[in-house]
DNA sequence: TATTGTTATACTCTATAACTATA
DNA sequence: TATAGTTATAGAGTATAACAATA
């Protein structure tokens, strides 16, 4: 699914090859009515955080759907597991606040879970409305070989950067959403 | 509506104030199956690119909403403008391209930016195939200060950064998708 | 009264297939 | 035959309101 996309500039633009023959041919159109042919300037969206942090994120999400499609985990799968196997016991609740996510939309995440045998729900000890949730062995086995899948998509990713500046990187990240 | 949501961490724990003060009673609880009560730890996702890039992107997205919404902008409509007021006569296509849509998600956006007189559609001079998009005077005074607006609530939501690390953060991001 | 988990549901976003008209 | 723009539509993601059980 994720793999037919019209990336942006040079990836898909071997496939296409746009008008390169054609001004070849014809090299010297009216410069002002061509000029966006070539090349499209998105100079000053580049300078946003917002569109930079979107774009990057979207380039490795999708490449961590491929790598990921062979446990059955989509990013949210995954934070939900890899969240609750460091955290045994942890809450609906908990999870919502800490991944950002909504319950109503956690509901079926969690029970599919369930029904694959990756986690277990048990009674909260001390709450009687709230629900403990545990990875499996099952899970637990899964998630070690999944994040190791997903730890390295994202060093092949981010080849471009060197360890320091993968670091830092994530360290401005999490200054800017934490 | 991006207002009211559930986000991480401490930005809602003040309000919840979870467990705190029964905790403050009854302060020897067993430890292993209260760890997960007070914080939850997501280390691990931590150390993952693409979980922080979204979680920034998505911080920063929020509050974009919020203040481009009197101009009737979203994030896409504001990249789109953007790039064809810096582009004039850009085609649908090459939008698609540069800024990773597909072809027919746009033609909704296209009419609906146009609809409002904020770009006007014109014969490509070399292909009757494509059509040539510009930014009317309407559509590009309004992005004079949408563009503000948007550079201004980044640098807000980027506080933390000193300039010289946002700007190695925006570099650093662009490493990693173009 | 407030909170956890849940249901139902609506709205948006994203994606694919297929058509037309031009090249 | 291939490409630009379009239509229709399906699927996933995200959002709100409201309810039952428990605190």
């Amino acid at each position: 699914m994720p793999s037919a996309k019209p990336l942006p500039t040079e990836k898909t633009a071997p496939k296409r090859a746009v008008k390169t023959p054609r001004q070849a041919v014809s090299p010297k159109r009216s410069d002002s009515a061509v000029a966006a042919i070539d090349k499209v300037d998105t100079g000053f969206l580049q300078t946003l955080m917002g569109y930079n942090a979107r774009r990057a994120a979207l380039s490795i999400i999708e490449l961590f759907l491929e790598r990921l499609a062979p446990y059955g985990l989509k990013p949210v799968d995954f934070s939900v597991m890899s969240t609750i196997q460091h955290n045994p016991g942890v809450t609906s609740r908990q999870l919502c606040a800490a991944l950002n996510l909504l319950p109503p939309n956690l509901v079926g995440l969690i029970q599919s879970l369930e029904s694959r045998g990756l986690i277990e729900r048990k009674p909260h000890p001390h709450d009687g409305r709230a629900v403990g949730l545990h990875a499996t062995a099952k899970g637990q086995a899964l998630m070690v070989q999944a994040e190791q899948t997903a730890s390295d998509l994202e060093i092949e990713k981010t080849a471009k950067l060197t360890p320091a500046q993968r670091k830092t990187l994530l360290a401005l990240l999490q200054k800017i959403y934490l």
